[in-house]
RNA sequence: ACAACAGUUCGGUUUAUCGCUGUUCGGGGCAACCCGAAAAGAGGAAAGUCCGGGCAACACAGGGCGCCAUACUUCCUAACGGGAAGGAUUUCGGGUAACCGAAAGCCAGCAAGUGCCACAGAAAAUAACCGCCUUGAUGCCUCGGUGUUAGGGUAAGGGUGAAAAUGUGAGGUAAGAGCUCACGUCCCAACACGGUGACGUGUCGGGGGGGCAAACCUUAUGGGUUGAAAGACCAAAUAAACCGGAGUUUGAGGGCUGCCCGCCCAAUUCCGGAGGGUAGGUCGUUGGACUGCGUUGGCAACGACGCAGCUAGAUAAAUGAUAGACUAAAACAGAACCCGGCUUACGGAACUGUUGUUUUA
RNA sequence: GGCUCCGUAGUUCAAUUGGAUAGAAUGGCAGAUUCCGGUUCUGUUGGUUGGGGGUUCGAAUCCCUUCGGAGUCG
């Protein structure tokens, strides 16, 4: 099912900043890319979080479309990550930072993350 | 009907599929939670943070100094630097004029003190450079005129300047001067009338006269400080540890509050250093100076009464995506403790009023 | 959420606490020098002092408002 819930989200202020400190970085535009391994036991496999930097975007409001662009594009693709996960028994926190410096469109989103979600799950 | 201006209201709707947030209901489960259904889910500015409150904490005794804000009147309001109605002033337009209409503003006080006013000009505020009048000394000569020099009086005149010592007329004088008088302008005080009041009109009296307080300042009034990262509670963890200092018949230091006095604290204390642990949850947190309708008081802002309604509450942060229709990828734009204003951004639609043009009667 | 500061030629900075054409360096352009270019020299150009309004005789400077930018506080 391409849902996105509360666990599948990355909270806990303690895994952000353990992952902003010691995450592995890639880059495709416009994304760059962290990611980290995390203990096992969790709720769900894959833990996601969004961010726009607000020196390239001032008005909330194209903040918060990116990110919405980006959640939705991530809902509807991630099935195949978590295939890869389930085989391997991993779990992962993962943080999608939006470097560019313009809004794209729903397919092109789409199209972008479809690559970098590929790359990831070669990466694992 | 169209155009311009002003004001008010609205600020996309809807169908299908997938998805997000909390709430309620039903079912399952010891519980965590899971499944299903229902109804709800950003704004007129949510923005800027320019003002005012609520709320909370800080041991607000009190006094002085400082700092900040405001500054015509009455009213509205919880309050305001906001709003309404009015007064005076200035500017603009119309009119021969009385006056009418519109707009604007940090509308108390340079008649408390201090300070500043470039260049030009004699002088920029205790004005004598030239000029005018006059006294003494002295030169000349036609013997009452003229020149030189020293002193005194004088603001009528002087090519400057943004601004030049209250305007006009008369008297007065050696020459002159608000020196005196009349009229006029402005200011102050008293009285009468009108008005709640600012103020207006009139009478009488006084005597001030360059400008600048968005110069320092004076007067009056108001303001304790800090802001939900305030604060309260629960859970988890831990260290009532270590080092240095202050201190007990006296006042160092501290008490989130500009400075001083004062008050309060006192080794189970305070400050500093170097470290350890936690960094999750609940409340605050949305029912309120609330919204809609009706009646009613008031010129209005706004108030009173009655009935009905419940209308976001997230916490790395919920409203989106795809396809289509209306009519067109609709504009500006995203709540973060909550309200009242102000200001700024904004495609378009509707209504009302005023002005102009055209058509018909 | 709160607080503080800054906006001057294309660029980097001045302007003696209100006083006159807003100045300097650099850049641009033109000329001289050179066979050509650079360097050097000479001349010249360029400003809505972020925008709007006000106070004043006079505003980059003072006041109000607004726009933009930067920093800071757990």
């Amino acid at each position: 099912m391409p849902t996105f819930g509360k666990e599948e989200r990355l909270c806990s202020r303690k895994v952000i900043s353990h992952l902003i400190k010691n995450g592995t970085t890639f880059f495709n535009h416009p994304f760059t890319v962290k990611w980290i391994e995390i203990p096992l036991p969790q709720n769900f496999p894959i833990q996601m979080l969004t961010a726009v930097p607000k020196r390239n975007f001032k008005k909330a409001v194209d903040r918060n479309r990116i990110k919405r662009l980006t959640k939705e594009a991530y809902r509807t693709q991630k099935d195949f990550l978590l295939d890869g996960l389930d085989k391997k028994n991993k779990a992962l926190a993962l943080m999608l930072i939006y470097s560019g410096k313009k809004i794209m469109s729903q397919q092109e989103t789409t199209l972008k993350l479809n690559i970098i979600l590929r790359q990831l799950s070669k990466i694992i």
